[in-house]
DNA sequence: ATGAAAGCGCTAACAA
DNA sequence: TTGTTAGCGCTTTCAT
């Protein structure tokens, strides 16, 4: 059986009480004593007790992150978990991860197991996009505080400022002499004949980094270039697809790619019709992880997810500490990533 | 404050006992007063308070997921999630996701709170490569049940068959007629100036794949090309250097890649020398995700996520149930992914 | 089929 | 500074 605070107790010759507080380190304890019980703890291999300790205290010490179920939904990129780890840890709060599953989408008696036990503190939602509207109701009813991450709300939510790098992205290009600058975003299908645009709508960074773009275009007297193409396609068509805009006399010297897949995309069409990148194409786009792990040398502003994983860690525990107060939304901001070659430069011989 | 099986049994009419009976379906309960304590459960709102339960039960009804903060060591891709929850949420067992975080690893007094108290009736630990041997200790001691996930051990561990896959895949290029076949793997950096293979050692299936994929050839009477070169270095870097060796008179006419990364940098690299996919240069990777998810339509052996997640998530509840068995090392075979256009095909005017 | 008693391991509030 | 008394909300065991 394991080790309880009574043990501890027994073989140092005070109460449990004692032992408790002198683990926990509140309230008085003597030194002498808060020494002999730390010892005896160490000896014996004491480990406390998360459960007792939650029904006895009426705080769990958890937080749930739910998330969906399908890849595009997920959000779980490391650097966000070690933003909210970075503010867990040291006080101790655990991450109690939940999926709301596609498959029981349909069954309108599956309820999570989160949403329907008591086990954690608070809620951080992380379902991106176009959560059904059972769940939010689940959620709300479930009453407990929580925290919408990566999604907009009218307040208690934490997301990247994706219009605001939108505009960047696109103003960068223009400071370096561009006139003709593209935006792009092609679905991309996962299931030969599906559209996964239909399953999963769209997250709103795709229209906010594409709205982004347009404002920067227009305050520079230009007009965005109607390249933005939603249907969803394999890769190869996407590829191709870009690679025929990319012959077209008129074809543009920069462009804007809504992530990393769309980028590499660009990037491979433009070899393949013989430009170079920057010289004969600059390309910027907007992506997650570390500087260096991209598989090629393309422009990105990074997707803040360490401080999103920090905020939202910080204010889920705000909001538990008073779960009345309505918090307001943070947009959080990007930055550009520095890389050792960068695929923007001044148009060239276009 | 919250609803009690207290409060449900006072408005039934019974006591709380019949009332947890009735609610867990254990045990006897007359159908009529069953009916009845669902419905007021329902009314109030009912939720059962987990730690409570854990409390009285013993169990916790909840598997750890231990894995490292660095990104190249997190293995949280949503398929593995979705293969853990598939297996665990149907029972109500939930999961508690805690990092070993890089920046303390040097604090010798840091113990991860999942090692330090008891939470969960077992451990995944997923911490990809070369978890340092002071956690490796902190594991055991802790005593609980564990299953090693994504690396090889005597026993008590679940990794995809990457020997078998680095195999496969060189014969399928063999198979096309391909007598020229290389196989690459270029650590990449992360930061500027650093060594990413100092700060984490290879993953296992580094080894393994290359190891598999010689095998195949020796066994087709050929030599490996000796194209590995683990020197990491930036993305630029590597596809020029991948384009510089594409450029020689004895270039292979295929290649094996270590992941995704890297096929995408020899797939830019060919391009950018001129050469088509798959007429000139057959490429062959692994990867994980979906079919379809790929930016560039590369030919693929999928990385088992799903089935590694099942199959941790079956092995751990086995080894919770009776933690004195060793069960062996679980294996999962990798398959062909389905694309619509591959980048194989047989070797071509070269 | 239901209930009573006891206790899981811990903490809060108060008393000494 | 330490101990006492009460639980927290639930389950287990055993009696009814």
């Amino acid at each position: 059986m394991a080790v309880t605070l009574d043990n501890i107790a027994d073989r140092v010759g005070v109460t449990k009480m004692t032992v408790s507080r002198a683990l926990r380190g509140v309230g008085y304890t003597d030194k002498a004593t808060r020494k002999r019980v730390l010892a005896a703890a160490r000896d014996l291999g004491y480990q406390p007790n998360t459960a007792a300790r939650a029904v006895a205290s009426g705080r769990f010490g958890s937080v749930a992150l739910v998330v969906g179920s399908k890849p595009s939904q997920s959000l779980l990129p490391p650097l966000v978990m070690n933003g909210l780890e970075s503010v867990f840890a040291p006080k101790d709060v655990h991450i109690t991860f939940t999926q709301i599953r596609q498959e029981q989408l349909g069954d309108e008696s599956y309820v999570p197991k989160i949403l329907r036990s008591r086990a954690v503190d608070g809620l951080l939602i992380a379902y991106n996009a176009d959560l059904p509207d059972r769940f939010v109701r689940l959620i709300e009813e479930s009453g407990q505080p929580k925290v919408w991450v990566n999604s907009k709300h009218p307040h208690d939510c934490v997301h990247p400022d994706d219009l605001r790098a939108g505009y960047q992205a696109a103003q960068r290009l223009l400071q370096l002499g561009h006139r003709r600058i593209g935006f792009i975003h092609i679905g991309q299908s996962t299931e030969p004949g599906r559209c996964p645009l239909r399953e999963a709508p769209e997250h709103y960074s795709s229209k906010d980094r594409y709205e982004g773009y347009v404002k920067a275009l227009k305050e520079a007297g230009l007009s965005p270039l109607p390249w933005i193409r939603r249907l969803p396609c394999t890769s190869a068509e996407a590829v191709g697809y870009v690679a025929e805009r990319l012959s077209a006399p008129d074809r543009p010297t920069a462009m804007v790619c809504y992530g990393p897949t769309m980028s590499v995309q660009v990037y491979a069409a433009a070899l393949s019709v013989g430009l170079r990148i920057p010289e004969d194409l600059s390309l910027i786009t907007f992506r997650g992880g570390l500087a260096g792990q991209a598989p090629l040398p393309i422009t990105a502003m990074r997707v803040p997810e360490k401080a999103i994983g920090q905020t939202a860690a910080e204010v889920i525990l705000e909001k538990i500490a008073d779960p009345t107060k309505n918090l307001k939304p943070q947009a959080v901001p990007f930055e550009f990533m520095d890389s050792d070659r960068e695929s923007c430069a001044g148009p060239g011989s276009v």
